[in-house]
DNA sequence: AACTCGTGTTGGATCGATCCACGCCAGGAG
DNA sequence: CTCCTGGCGTGGATCGATCCAACACGAGTT
């Protein structure tokens, strides 16, 4: 057998380590891992089987240290919303991580009080742990993409600007007017004509971008909309109310909710009322949520395309990182529509 | 104004910055920072205030090289299981990051196939990227915990070892007999007497145990439990086809779950059935999900105390990080039960 | 034969924080 | 007045990978 290190087993081999090894410099060992191209074949053979008989691995430390590059993307996560319906972020976050790692990234995560939108980000920045983030409550204004412009440091919102159009960051989306205009059409097509809207608040931008896509699937067809929009918080028992405040006065066939949760308070009113969903009045949701899969009858909803997100959201993070930088416009993803039993059947 | 630093406002402060600044050494600096009782109070202050003047903290790339500890926790995160009501890793994950910020640490997420249980592991301990691990499926007999205590890696595992009950490794669980048996009792305090059991296959450690802790019940007061027990897969359909089976062959007036997921399959059936989940059979699950809370009618759920087992997690990583060594026995925390409507009413 | 040229390799310096061993100084004892 | 001691602060080395400038060497040119 061949002699081992004088280290000892505990500490992992150095560049030095398989340099002497392989009976070369350090800067030749450090070539075949960076630029393999600039060693002849045989040089970079030896070199490669001293590694792989060390089990080499460049220490992070000192590589970051000399590249001033952690290759780390800073993620701030949020508690969990209990009483909703609402996706946790499992499905993104495990699509970014995935991303990320097929460009040579992690995924740091931080915490943060929801009032507190800057806490953590600044520490992270000053201390180089981040070479980037990702921002991903950007939906009410939140300081954090012009705070991070102008602190010059890299990110990529999940979530239009919407509160500044002329912001030039790189961002990704989901196109919401799109999948709620999905949705309306979906139940237009089955025979429906007097589908209800029930949002979130005036002062939610996403909110309103959903609504806008009801709105424009109803106008296309020349069916009246006034009376049949309803805006309240986003928890089951709004839901459930505003079902009902509409199915006294305007007397709809059909619901297309926001998020899930608002769809979840529809049927509930519905089965108070003896009516079945689906067959009597259908309904369609919004984040195709668990609840939404496992739920009876089975819950339609739109649903985003958070994979292709996280993707979109690493390509323009190497955009940002790279050499040269590469600019990257806003992009704009379109949701997909998972229908279910809450569709009712066709009408004509 | 007091004249700025030579540097570019993009490159962070270093530590013989602040040393000029205040007008003393590098170590000076270094000391005020990680142990400032060993300064004069006045030099203290003074040191402090060039730090804040300039916004100092210290490279993370740097310190790690130098104390060769990077401050991180790794956490392998899996694919979210769509078509069930299991909740998401979100609520130990926030958990998890909360805690350990607290302890100044940060967590690192990092993605793995399911049928790969070692991948990514072996990378990120090689390059000295983590101090340490959290293991959380332990559930299969995965050899995670050997192979990282072969390797002399730090971690700490969320569940118990199952397979190999004289592991030394630090671990920490919940007690899910404890939490069927609580699930139980409720029912049986309510006057039902034939309680059926629907859980996992057999070589589901986790399931045997919870399984057990319904049997314990039953039996400390007496009441049979022959042909009350299912074992199937974890899936909705496997729930309800195994609940109609039940209510056929042994006529339970209740049901308790080892999962959510199952429990909205018993729930399905009731409902096909024409009964009334709650008023006619009653209804307990496990886990409460989100599912659990905003479904009608409100399912019964055994919940994990998943904030205090981040918080144990972290404590057990102290202690293998710090000096000297704690050693931290294993942790068994026990669950609460979260009442709702699918419990029904009191029955004597 | 002397020279250029380009491919590949080499030792030394560098990134920023921390550790180590030495040295300075004030204050008390002899 | 000198010596000693302990509290504090100082320069230099260190962690490991990468960057830089210089250089060895074989092939091709005049």
């Amino acid at each position: 057998m061949a002699p081992m290190s004088g280290r000892l087993p505990t500490t992992p081999p150095t560049l030095a380590d398989v340099a002497e090894r392989a009976g070369v410099s350090r800067q030749t060992v450090s070539n075949a891992v960076n630029n393999p191209d600039l060693l002849r074949a045989d040089t970079l053979a030896r070199v490669q089987e001293a590694i792989a008989e060390l089990g080499y691995l460049p220490n992070r430390a000192a590589r970051n240290l000399r590249t001033r590059a952690s290759h780390l993307i800073g993620l701030r996560i949020q508690p969990v919303l209990e009483g909703t319906a609402n996706p946790t972020m499992d499905r993104f976050v495990h699509s970014l991580v995935e991303a990320s790692r097929e460009a040579g990234y992690h995924v740091l995560l931080f915490s943060g009080e929801p009032g507190e939108p800057l806490a953590g980000y600044d520490d992270l920045l000053r201390s180089t742990a981040v070479d980037a983030f990702v921002v991903t409550d950007t939906y009410l204004g939140n300081p954090q993409a012009s705070w991070l412009d102008s602190r010059r440091a890299p990110f990529v919102a999940f979530g239009r600007p919407w509160e500044n159009p002329t912001a030039t960051h790189a961002w990704v989306d989901v196109d919401g007017a799109a999948g709620c205009q999905l949705a309306t059409d979906h139940l237009l097509d089955k025979g429906h004509e007097r589908v209800a809207w029930i949002g979130w608040r005036k002062d939610s931008r996403i909110g309103e971008d959903r609504r806008a896509g009801w709105h424009r699937a109803m106008h296309a067809r020349g069916l009246p909309t006034t009376g049949l929009a309803s805006r309240v918080e986003d928890t089951v028992v709004s839901g459930r109310s505003a079902a009902g405040v509409l199915l006294d006065e305007a007397r709809p066939t059909a619901f297309v909710c926001a998020s899930d949760t608002l769809a979840m308070g529809v049927l509930h009113t519905l089965h108070e009322r003896g009516l079945r969903a689906g067959d009597d009045v259908a309904v369609v949701g919004f984040d195709d949520s668990q609840v939404a899969q496992v739920v009876r009858p089975g819950l339609s909803s739109v649903r985003q395309p958070l994979e292709e997100v996280a993707v979109e959201v690493v390509k323009a993070l190497e955009g940002l990182l790279g050499h040269p930088r590469v600019a990257h416009p806003g992009v704009l993803l379109t949701p997909t529509l998972e229908v279910r039993d809450s569709s009712g059947p066709d009408r004509r």
